[in-house]
DNA sequence: GGGCGGGCGGGAG
DNA sequence: ACTCCCGCCCGCC
């Protein structure tokens, strides 16, 4: 190697640190926010391509550095805090719906995609059990592999899988413990308990004999029966032969072993 | 009501 | 490629 080669390179890196291209930093740096939410503070991270990653702060750390470096360590990324939230994250946390946000969910396989993207049909207030998602995407007895997808979920609260719980009315795990499961859901006004004790007596649906509708115990039309009218179904299959329809907006699930 | 086997995607060898 | 193992499960003994 001789000195004018040498001058040659040194020409390449220099133009290469003086000139990025337009646009550059903003492709190689994924951003950061911080932003009320119910359940407390969430760190929310964004690319250009939609929100990437989310944690709750108060669970995992306060500490923004610390989120900056499990979101480097885990996407081998650079971030940084961005001036102003992504698109519609405002709305999304005053309804719960995660309509309206785009997420970043390259890098995930499509059985989880379709996973995540069932979970956010999910509306706040609101459960389904594991074998409903997996209905859902026409793998009905993949109930386990949605579990391990959902604790898998980057953007965990924006995508509500902490609306997924077994079907017995047990919350289940979850990716920041059982606790601030049943903590969001509780902060979401959804009744667990209540689903455990009819689930205890071996009921899982509930169907109204004014309309001939079965559903899951919280969806929002479940909850509007009155008790004269209320009827517990351990089965889809039994309520169907009772003459009773799913709901269509819940679409309780044809489960494999009932 | 706890324990057990069935079920299935993903990651590690 | 194939096997083994693990996981936010489910329903039946």
């Amino acid at each position: 190697m001789n000195a004018s080669s040498n001058r040659d390179e040194l020409d390449v890196l220099a133009e290469l640190s003086l000139d990025p291209p337009p646009g550059f930093a903003d492709r190689l740096f994924a951003s950061w926010v911080q932003v009320p939410a119910p359940a407390g503070d969430l760190f929310v991270a964004f690319t250009g391509a939609g929100i990437s990653y989310v944690r709750i702060a108060d669970v995992v750390s306060d500490d923004a550095d610390v989120f900056a470096e499990s979101f480097r360590d885990r996407f081998g990324r650079p971030i940084r805090p961005a001036s102003k939230p992504p698109a519609g994250l405002s709305t999304a946390l005053k309804t719960g719906r995660a309509s309206g946000l785009t997420f970043d969910l390259g890098g995930l396989s499509e059985f989880e995609q379709s996973v995540l993207r069932a979970a956010t049909r999910i509306p706040r207030g609101e459960t389904r059990p594991y074998a409903w998602i997996a209905s859902e995407i026409g793998r009905p007895r993949a109930v386990r592999a949605v579990g391990s997808a959902l604790g898998r979920n980057p953007v965990p609260v924006l995508i509500p899988c902490h609306r997924v719980t077994r079907s017995d009315g047990d919350a289940g795990e979850y990716v920041f413990g059982r606790q601030i499961k049943e903590r969001i859901l509780g902060v979401e006004n959804v009744d667990l308990g209540r689903v455990r004790s009819l689930a205890a007596g071996g009921v899982h649906f509930l169907g109204s004999d004014t309309t001939n509708v079965v559903c899951y115990p919280t969806c929002h039309h479940a909850r509007r029966i009155t008790e004269p009218h209320r009827h517990g179904f351990r089965t889809i299959a039994q309520a169907t032969a009772a003459g009773y329809r799913p709901c269509k907006d819940c679409r309780p699930a044809v489960t494999p072993g009932g």
